[in-house]
DNA sequence: GTCTATAAATAGATAGAC
DNA sequence: GTCTATCTATTTATAGAC
């Protein structure tokens, strides 16, 4: 057993994007290094460098591919919800924090700032798709007339499915059945709260 | 000029937990040594564990004081609000919001997993007394009528204070104004309606 | 109680062989 | 394009002098 490494390699980029986000799902960003995901992989520690620049430029990739990833299951599941526009907008809440808890890459990652100076992989194009369909989605609603009305629905929405993607992760929840499925169902309750406020006028 | 440390230390554990809270608001939680302590200080970074017995302990004697701090400031705020109870609850919100922009320690701090096990400085008492008193003013607002809506109505309104926050830090807002001030009205607005929905029934 | 010194991990990143 | 080897920096934590 010749314990050279017997890795071959049609694309590690692509790769080493895909063992990213095992690791953020599994470790979170904090405990993310670019190390552990060449490990992950059987390479290594000195080959992703041959594909990225540095750390950042990975997790720019990875970043860009999530904004990618998660506008289209929103798309998706928002057009599976039906036709009435404020189920169809709540439901991109549950879309986040299953896709949080199964890719481990949500706005933290995808909005980091420091990923903002690397724009790698057209994350800067990412970024502005996946906002522009949440404020068409928002929109959509009929209970935001305004386009700053609309903002602040979008925003009250992503901040209460993050918050409860970040509360999850972070321990918060230990009773109440915390299962990634039941925040989501939550997650979507309370963006339908917020909708219900808005057209009560709150 | 010695440059043997010429520090005096009437109460370095005290110290040390301060300079903590200095770090946690400067850099954050993911940025955060036992060795960065010490430096701000100015004494060795083998002082620290003469009070402490790791870096989990100290953490977790800041996490406690975080909670005693932000009762009392949430106290404070929800009473000088005035006699509307949904208003006293709401302001708690922005309360959340700029306690952390200050100290830097919010529920990510507070109710980490792994101070759980550690259990220093009345970490547990100072967790159950802060939420026994939000649970006490969502109650309060009379639009919780039974135990458990309460505990949704205070969940929604955590998840969106901390959404907010977690948010905030993590660079999200980039326009729109994004001081801390700022940020707590609109977390406060949030919760506003969040009670404005669940008054329509949502 | 605080110091100096040190050990053991781990990470980011580079040089040069193949 | 991947490897081995190495350098530098940082952190957590301990040993032992003062």
């Amino acid at each position: 057993m010749p314990s050279k490494r017997p890795y071959h390699h049609g694309n590690l980029a692509a790769e080493l994007i895909e063992a990213s986000f095992g690791l953020l799902a599994e470790q979170g960003l904090a405990e993310f290094s670019v190390a552990k995901v060449a490990r992950a992989l059987g390479v290594s520690t000195a080959s992703p460098y041959r594909h990225f620049a540095d750390r950042d430029h990975l997790l720019g990739a990875v970043a860009a591919q999530a904004a990618r990833e998660l506008a289209d299951r929103m798309r998706a599941d928002a057009a599976a919800a039906g036709a009435d526009a404020g189920e169809a907008f709540a439901a991109t809440a549950g879309t986040y924090v299953r896709y949080v808890a199964e890719r481990g890459a949500g706005f933290d990652v995808i909005f980091s700032p420091t990923l903002t100076a690397v724009q790698s992989g057209g994350l800067a194009e990412g970024r502005r798709a996946l906002m522009d369909l949440l404020f068409d989605l928002a929109h959509a609603t009929g209970l935001a007339p305004t386009r700053e009305d609309a903002f602040v629905l979008l925003e009250r929405h992503l901040v209460a499915a993050h918050g409860y993607v970040s509360l999850f992760d972070g321990g918060f929840f230990t009773n109440r059945n915390p299962t990634a499925s039941s925040i989501a169902d939550r997650a979507t309750q309370a963006t339908r709260t917020l909708l219900a406020g808005a057209g009560a006028g709150g």
